[in-house]
DNA sequence: GCGTCTATCTTTGTTCAACAATGCATGCTA
DNA sequence: TAGCATGCATTGTTGAACAAAGATAGACGC
């Protein structure tokens, strides 16, 4: 089966689990070699990670693996704040996918205690998916995977998964603790506040490692 | 120059513009001649239109233009609720772009007098990407210009573009003015207000034309 | 040595022709 | 009329070919 969707799945899996790391690039022959696909439906697929902000596509360049800036940081971090905290603030109480939230987060505790920071990375990814799934809307929950793919680009540049993830195991569960037991709308200015954190965490990561 | 944008341009132009009917099948073999592309490079320009939404890919039976259904009118009201709304109400007073909202609104009324509602229509995509332009996020308008222009498909699709946008120019006006003179927070629940009625609106106008 | 210019090479952009795979329509059979 | 088989049209994918743009390297003058 050599659907285009499934090219890009195997791709997009290569960029999250950090195989092809940012600014890489991506050339079309050996690629298309290496996936036995023919140049023409690669280039379909790289299309749709374009579209995704995964790959920069410049004309007569190719395509490399994206490679966010600061800006693009605070850029990504904006529309957290805005889709995060607005779902998790207008979600009814005890939405069904609140269990998402809760597995998500002792998936991560799990990873962190094997030291495996990349899967905890993952499983905070997939606790914050699920914060915006209480909106119950397909769109806004792909729109917003796709900047949390090109967000999880940027951890992989500056190459320090640990210490960002660490601490957001717990307050993500206190997060939802505030959610369930106060009122999504306490648990939403809690979530702000450690988007903030967060934020400043990843910037200061890209200063010290000399980064634009 | 053949390059890939101005192809996906000239298509999105094309479905915005209504030449292109929700719903109608778009075929590989016959774009291509009319647009004077090879199939392939057209294929290419389809995935970037599938990506946004604005086309359907059923495999092996080729792209249409994306005819939404209710379900989907409701998934992208969700969206504009969370999106418009939480930009508005944290955008600082005076932000420069206020000035977009403004000409947008402006215009929509001179067509509106023109009764030319197909510009009305675009006016009015004009003044809600302006709203989310104050957020100051490039992903967030880029995603949400996507979302509001497969919105514009469902207008569109019940070809009822007078009566649905021509009672939200005023109140348009109104949210730039409690933007300006009270707070952004006003603001936004006015929008908020607005925007459900118009959400109802067009529900309205699906059930009357029979349409899933 | 250093920068610049040009020639060459590599890679991307696009087209075309071919064939496989799938879905659709037609007409046949019962 | 319902179900089925056959043929037809369209999409999915490939490989080769060439044009076009950028990258590389060597020659040249200073």
């Amino acid at each position: 089966m050599n659907h285009d969707s499934s090219l890009v799945n195997r791709l997009t899996d290569r960029l999250i689990a950090g195989e092809l790391r940012p600014g890489d690039r991506l050339s079309e022959a050996s690629l298309a070699k290496e996936f036995d696909v023919s140049r023409n439906t690669l280039r379909e697929a790289f299309r749709v990670l374009g579209e995704q902000g995964l790959v920069t596509h410049i004309p007569h360049r190719g395509v490399s693996v994206a490679s966010p800036s600061t800006a693009d940081v605070v850029d990504i971090y904006r529309v957290r704040h805005h889709v995060e905290c607005s779902v998790l603030e207008h979600a009814p109480r005890n939405h069904p996918n609140a269990a998402h939230m809760e597995a998500a987060v002792e998936a991560a505790a799990k990873f962190a205690a094997e030291e495996n920071w990349l899967e905890v990375g993952t499983a905070n990814m997939a606790f914050h998916n699920a914060v915006v799934s209480l909106s119950d809307s397909r769109r806004l929950a792909r729109s917003f995977a796709n900047v949390l793919a090109e967000l999880r680009l940027a951890f992989l540049k500056v190459e320090v998964l640990d210490f960002l993830h660490a601490p957001f195991i717990e307050r993500n569960r206190e997060v939802i603790e505030v959610y369930r037991n106060e009122s999504p709308a306490a648990a939403a200015a809690k979530l702000g506040t450690y988007l903030g954190d967060s934020e400043r965490q990843v910037l200061g990561a890209y200063a010290r490692a000399g980064q634009g």
